[in-house]
DNA sequence: AACTGTGAAACCTTTCACAGCT
DNA sequence: AGCTGTGAAAGGTTTCACAGTT
């Protein structure tokens, strides 16, 4: 509706722009680096070389390097990386460090399963909203929340929220929609399906039988090659 | 992500190299146009254009060409795709068309969620198998099975199963070690945490923190542009 | 005329290898 | 000596643009 304020500014932008810039292959592994690195810090570890670091996070050292150089120079040369400031440094590049109001919608049992799950909370993700469309449903007690109905949504929205679509692939769409008329700007998708939203609202998915199908394939290659391939 | 092992005899391939080899970025877009292809055929559409299922999947039409000529020359010029060829290619590709078991462990919350899940069970991946290490959980009824304990798993799997952990953390690694030792070479990983296993097998993780961090950082990022930047 | 299939170009990501700091 | 940070090389992915087919 509204489309002129977005407009691209992408050729011209003599900008003095910072160091910003990070590329997105790393940004999706930023999350991974900051699980290692709470492993570390509950195991009681200050400092630790980008070998032992990226031995926790599962990815090569040279890579896990390349990709903290994009936030700066937290290292120090022979020395290696200092826990808690990498810490610090990840999850404010994460922007988890300001608490960032998560509202999820559907509370099925995936919706249950991702109030309840731990690794929201236990970074600066903590979901501070459960709304369902279902009234049966409104006032239950979930994961320290109660059920709201969805027509709340308005009162539950705030500056930079964050929403979480749980629902069946249906009313995935609806609801989608009901979000960016509140305001919000960043939607996470669980719902089998692929939603519209209009410019400048970021939309991500989480398909969860996409993996399990990309198993699938490895695996009946797998079985292709035992069978026809060997020469 | 492990193609390591592809790159040693990159220089000295006389090998008589069928069409294989499709891209692992086009493997990981194949679900997303199986389900595209699905709404299409549920829709009563026979055939569809590039552009038009490009458009429905979510992606351009140049790379959609691109990815399904990896699988052969399945399309007619000048026409499109036929849908259930399509459909049946796809599904052929990922090992959709023989019955694969999958066997999940783990019926908390997300367990359920999976079990129930309508993604899975449409394509050709329906959880055949559950298990808990909790034998009060033992016994249950889900989604039309029922749950057995852990202790059971070599009963439950057969050669080619998948083998899903939906554990909590703690207990995650050890399942995967169960899994393996009972002959599961394709593993998926909901648990939020970093899990080895021997060459051989297959690992997939999905963290569901990881994309709500990833928004998080892209909505940190317009915060700051928003205040900051526009010098 | 319409649309696929595909080389070639542009772009992005990973890995290598080493200069440079502590 | 040990380890980070980073150019440069290698590899992979996306997009372009059009030849080729129906």
């Amino acid at each position: 509706m509204d489309p002129s304020s977005l407009s691209e500014d992408a050729l011209a932008t003599p900008a003095p722009r910072r160091q910003a810039m990070v590329p997105e292959a790393t940004v999706a592994r930023l999350p991974i680096y900051l699980r290692a690195l709470h492993v570390l810090a509950d195991d009681g570890q200050t400092t630790v070389s980008s070998e032992a670091l990226a031995e926790v996070a599962g990815v090569n050292s040279a890579k896990l390097r390349k990709d903290l150089s994009h936030l700066g120079s937290y290292g120090t040369r022979g020395v290696g990386y200092d826990v808690a400031h990498l810490i610090e440094q990840v999850s404010a590049e994460l922007g988890l460090l300001r608490h960032c109001s998560v509202v999820l919608v559907g509370v099925g049992n995936l919706g249950r399963a991702l109030a309840g799950y731990g690794g929201f909370a236990s970074r600066g993700l903590a979901i501070d909203a459960l709304l369902d469309a279902d009234r049966n449903r409104v006032g239950e007690q979930i994961a320290g929340l109660t059920v709201r109905h969805i027509d709340e949504l308005c009162d539950v929205v705030s500056k930079g929220s964050i929403g979480v679509i749980a629902t069946p692939a249906q009313a995935a769409q609806q609801v989608c929609d009901r979000l960016v008329a509140a305001g919000v700007t960043s939607i996470l998708n669980f719902a089998p399906t692929v939603l519209s939203v209009p410019p400048g609202v970021d939309l991500r998915k989480v398909d969860l039988s996409l993996e399990l199908q990309i198993l699938s394939f490895h695996e009946h290659r797998k079985a292709a090659l035992a069978q026809g391939a060997p020469v």
